[in-house]
DNA sequence: TTGTAGGCGTTATCAT
DNA sequence: ATGATAACGCCTACAA
């Protein structure tokens, strides 16, 4: 329409040279015709198709919610697309399966948030060439990772609680495979170190409502005087059995949460927590990815230097907040 | 590797003739090869890329987290890739520039949850020719949506409190334009239709914190009985305002929300809310979506057809669910 | 500054 | 049953 050749719209489109009465021609058309590129056939050309793919827990919890939020902000802002690729279940099988769908996106890269798989090199499951971060609860070794502070705020808000005077912190255990729950992990080191008995854990769906059957279990044992929950929505489900029992919170039983849920701050009585900075996890895991994409393409350039590991992860912190769930023992 | 023709292996691929001996040597070679078609040539090949593009309001609401879920799920099933893409503000071209950033994608078609914008048709700002579908409060006519049934459950939710016997209902809004807000609609036309008076409704951000100090505000008027809040945030919010002040929920004034959050039953009071079925309306959203992508291939092929808009839309019912945040007027 | 030519990894249409 | 060959829409030399 423009009467010109393709390279010349390539070019307009692209930034090359081209004089401006083809300039002015080709955007005539341009407009038009509505057209705009097919970002397929750029990805198929020039093989790199700007988008991500997360690999995301199934669930509605608030993590993953708003980490994924953090995500897309990010995302957005470097010009990239976000594919969401969910695990039917948790067994290798499908999420191998779910990985080779996010994979045959061609994404420039992959983000995993999935708790249970933090601890396996992606490599065992899956042979990847692709780039990729992994968002954990705390730092480990061999794959470049955000680490959310799971495992110090375990330990942080059990020593609160003990240090509130209580004797030893019943745990009420989030559905995380024992090995990657770090906020338990946290909460038994804490109790160790501070050479306090170390409860067996309770182990509770993601449902409220198991944790008020727990809470309401909890009441009956005379020793349980400080409960940490592993994420608020339990807390507030084991706050809401403890009271079926007659228990008042804080005074016969302190109860924490974690998370820093929007309602915590609301509750009755507002719960003392330990606020996650999902989002920014979210956020910074796009940074991080991105800086390996780039990287990888300079050693390609310049062949290969050795690896610097160094700047392959990132700590986000969390914060105690100390609100009205908690106190010292009467 | 398997010394066979280019075609004969997209044959194999594809399910088309091939010898039991090729099948078995293209076999060994894609294992031995890891190989994976790329969907990327695929699509462009094929003009069909297997994937749908959702724009979704940006937040970490309860509703549009939840529809994603269904959404994710039921694309999962159907084999679809989900793009997600946020508008960074609501102004027209934020949205338009998302709205091609989808399209460039080129998914199959569009899943609108951006509340927002259910009321323009999008041929308005966009000349969109991929089937979409949007998910809306309440039917609405001349595109296909799924309804929820926000003006249907505010009228419920309402009339509920006036058979109660408050007189009538305060109503503290989600910040979503007047235009759109069915829950404030549904709230208005109960009240009038009972010959009830219609105060002016109260505008709320989505911050339960600011629900508190509206709650606070609302503890000063002798005559607020019954609070109907947009959400089950706010109503939370709403309520520590009203105690805040000396108020008993719901012996003074009773209060509901709306959504039937996950934690609104272990709230105290529970909760008194309609409860509405997002995941299911993600889900449905993707059937229709797709039943529009069939029906305009089919349209294609043996010359288009009259519209028949009959099944192009679905309604999502709610429930009321009665707890103990709303009694009769003491 | 512009156009030509080849290639990206598939699918689809032909012959064979 | 198999293999050429031409798209698909773009990008990247390279030549003019």
């Amino acid at each position: 329409m423009a009467n010109v050749s393709i390279s010349s719209v390539s070019r307009f489109l692209n930034g090359g040279y081209v004089s401006s009465a083809n300039r002015k021609r080709i955007g005539d058309a341009v407009n038009r015709l509505h057209y705009r590129p097919s970002r397929i056939a750029q990805a198929l050309a020039s093989e790199i198709n700007p988008s991500i793919a997360v690999i995301a827990i199934d669930s509605s919890q608030l993590g993953p919610t708003l980490m994924l939020g953090g995500i897309e902000q990010k995302a957005r802002e470097k010009g990239l697309a976000v594919t969401i690729c969910v695990p039917e279940t948790n067994k290798v099988v499908d999420i191998r399966h779910t990985l080779n769908a996010a994979l045959d996106q061609q994404p420039l890269g992959v983000l995993f948030m999935y708790p249970d798989m933090v601890d396996m090199r992606l490599h065992d499951i899956f042979p990847l060439d692709v780039p990729y971060v992994m968002i954990t609860g705390e730092k480990a070794d061999g794959f470049p990772d955000i680490s959310l502070c799971d495992k110090d705020g375990g330990e942080i808000i059990t020593r609160y609680l003990l240090s509130l005077g209580h004797e030893t912190v019943y745990h009420v255990a989030v559905p995380v495979k024992s090995k990657t729950n770090r906020r338990m992990q946290g909460w038994a080191k804490a109790l160790r170190d501070m050479g306090a008995r170390v409860p067996e854990p309770i182990y509770s769906t993601w449902d409220p409502g198991e944790a008020r059957d727990i809470g309401r279990a909890l009441a009956l044992k005379e020793d349980v005087t400080a409960v940490f929950a592993g994420n608020d929505e339990l807390a507030i489900g084991v706050i809401s059995g403890l009271r079926d029992m007659g228990k008042r919170v804080p005074e016969d039983v302190s109860v924490v949460g974690f998370d820093g849920h929007p309602l915590s701050g609301y509750w009755d009585p507002p719960l003392t927590t330990l606020r996650q900075n999902f989002a920014e996890a979210g956020r910074s895991s796009v940074d991080l990815l991105l800086r390996q994409i780039n990287s990888r393409e300079q050693e390609e350039d310049e062949m290969a230097t050795d690896e610097n590991n160094e700047d392959m992860r990132m700590d986000i912190h969390g914060k105690l907040i100390i609100r009205g769930s908690a106190s010292k023992p009467h």
